[in-house]
DNA sequence: CATTATTATGGAACCGTTTCCAATTATAAA
DNA sequence: TTTATAATTGGAAACGGTTCCATAATAATG
């Protein structure tokens, strides 16, 4: 491997020159910019990039920091990331990290510090595992990071997230309005503040409206195909019926159809199905399934942009204002509608 | 931060035995040892990648190199390679890779390079994307690296593949032994090795019973659901009619359910449906899914084993063998069996 | 106890960049 | 032409580790 030194002896010119050729920092005539570009051409010399992160203290790189159980970020968001990176040569590193636990009370905060070591010039926090207060504490030691799928208000330019109460509102009063008295309910687990919020929001609509939900008709998932499939199953069994059922995420909803489906019930006629999260698959399901819209792609986007202007001194546009918006497919019936057919 | 002289100086030893001491090599006594350890605990060392990486020449990184052609990995996967990763303070870059073009006949060994260049020990190539020749090539002069769902029969022993040519057999076999006659094929792009080898062999079986495919009933897709959903509707509508329709991948038999069932058509009765991949949805489609399993996950963690003893000279155990097999569900039913409904 | 083999230790040299400052050269202004 | 100013340039020092070698301390041996 070729160092600079090399391409500077073969240049005739000395070391500072060509670093400032590979930076592009410092000014260079076009001359000697001609002789160093040749010389690096024919040694084929490619920096080394540790020693120009110990050097310069600039990583190319940036942490993901998630865990399990703010759900597993798709594929597709993680490939979107990572083209938002690629022209700034930024790479991204992924890891599990740990929830604080009555045993590891400091366990989150030590997998960041764990990430930070690695060499990450900034993080982005995904999901809301980890206490407000020490987000707050390390934002303060460590001020590249980037909230996604949550908010801290005192640093709101830093944060992404989506306002969940307000989409599981929109759920419950969408049932509502479309004349269902009579509902069902697949939630997903507690353990995070939007899914607590989501499902406040999807309650708090039904009490507005003077709704109530059967005990026997609320059933605990915790967002998996299987969970789904089981908790519909189980309510199809339970009293009093329901004309519509709300699924805390599209897994489980669409595992919910198949169930009910191979039952003989009728979707949407027989019942309707609300779903949340609009996935890929959403539009393929039979029918169609009718769900709120999480923009989970465009906060990450923005927030790897605020990221990389943070870490970079770039000045890419970012965006806060993520809409929230329920897709009208086929899945949940109108009973008040004309088409109605009961 | 503190450096290694910092810890070497309030521990009162040379920097040498600090070294010692973080990387394990070397004797050190009792007493010193501790005297290290204190020092390096009351200062919060922790030792700065670059300087180790650039002094030693380990970077404790590996290279996921795939591009979209060869279908994205899924998250779970990826989690897999990860967690496979931690135990040895490795972490995992992905990238999209590019593919070789009449433009650009060297695109895939330059964003591999690319990778080498960020400091990977060692890379893994997933899919069969690059020509047999570039990765020889490839291996010789950079050895640290593995193939992940592809197979070259000099470098067998760092090749993790799945003979797809026999699964395609066994998917046409299964076909032809449940008593189909009359199949139709939603295929998959025509890009890679694999995919070949899965036509192959599909159509193969089906030539060695005497079952041809009528060419209406072939239906060229691309493994998404949009195309699934799209090739149903469209083999649906076409002379002669059928009683199986295999499809390349578990999305494209998903929304093939969807859209024939949307139609009225009973599913397995009036048609089968045989898909490929065994994706975690498909017991949870309406009927379940009868499909190929292909063990992706197994292959990649023995793949990245592989790939962790040649860089890092461990021993882990590493399994060639993977099985090819069928997970009978619901989608396919038996013509010559007593069941037949009809 | 003297001698030899073994274990422990200190620190200079090195890995390949960036950064900064002093020195040189080119350009503009007087 | 001379002086002031700006654009280039070279290279020492620094970044924070690992490695290796010479040396010191300890243990084993005769």
């Amino acid at each position: 491997m070729a160092t600079i030194r090399d391409v500077a002896k073969l240049a005739g010119v000395g070391i500072g020159t060509v670093s400032r050729v590979i930076s592009g920092n410092g000014s260079v005539s076009d001359k000697t910019l001609n002789k160093v570009n040749d010389a690096m051409a024919a040694l084929k010399f490619i920096p080394n990039t540790s020693a120009q992160s110990l050097s310069s203290k600039r990583y190319n790189t940036i942490g993901l920091w998630g865990t399990k159980s703010s759900g597993e970020m798709s594929r597709a968001t993680l490939t979107k990331i990572e083209r938002e990176l690629q022209p700034f040569g930024v790479s991204l590193i992924t890891t599990d990290g740990e929830r604080n636990s009555v045993n590891h009370p400091n366990a989150s905060r030590l997998s960041i510090d764990n990430l930070i070591n690695k060499g990450c010039d900034g993080i982005i926090i995904w999901g809301a595992d980890m206490p407000e207060f020490d987000i707050l504490q390390l934002e303060k030691e460590y001020p590249n990071i980037v909230l996604l799928n949550n908010k801290v208000d005192s640093i709101s330019e830093k944060s992404f997230g989506f306002d969940h109460y307000q989409a599981g509102y929109l759920a419950g009063q969408y049932l509502v309005d479309c004349g269902h008295r009579e509902i069902a309910y697949i939630s997903g687990r507690f353990d995070t503040t939007d899914a607590n919020e989501r499902h406040n929001g999807f309650l708090d609509a039904l009490k507005d409206n003077n709704v109530s939900i059967h005990k026997n008709l609320m059933y605990r998932g915790d967002y998996t195909f299987k969970k789904g499939f089981e908790g519909a199953n189980y309510l199809f069994n339970q009293e009093p019926s329901f004309t519509a059922l709300f699924c805390a995420n599209d897994q489980s909803a669409m595992s919910a159809i198949s169930a009910l489906s191979s039952k003989g019930v009728k979707i949407p006629n027989e019942v309707s199905i609300l779903g949340y999260d609009n996935m890929n698959i959403s539009s393929y399901t039979n029918p169609p399934l009718t769900t709120i819209n999480v923009p989970v792609q465009q906060m990450a986007i923005s927030a790897v942009r605020k990221l990389v202007n943070l870490c970079y001194g770039a000045a890419l546009e970012v965006n806060y204002d993520f809409g929230i918006d329920l897709i009208e497919r086929q899945s949940v019936l109108k009973l008040n509608s004309d088409q109605s057919k009961g």
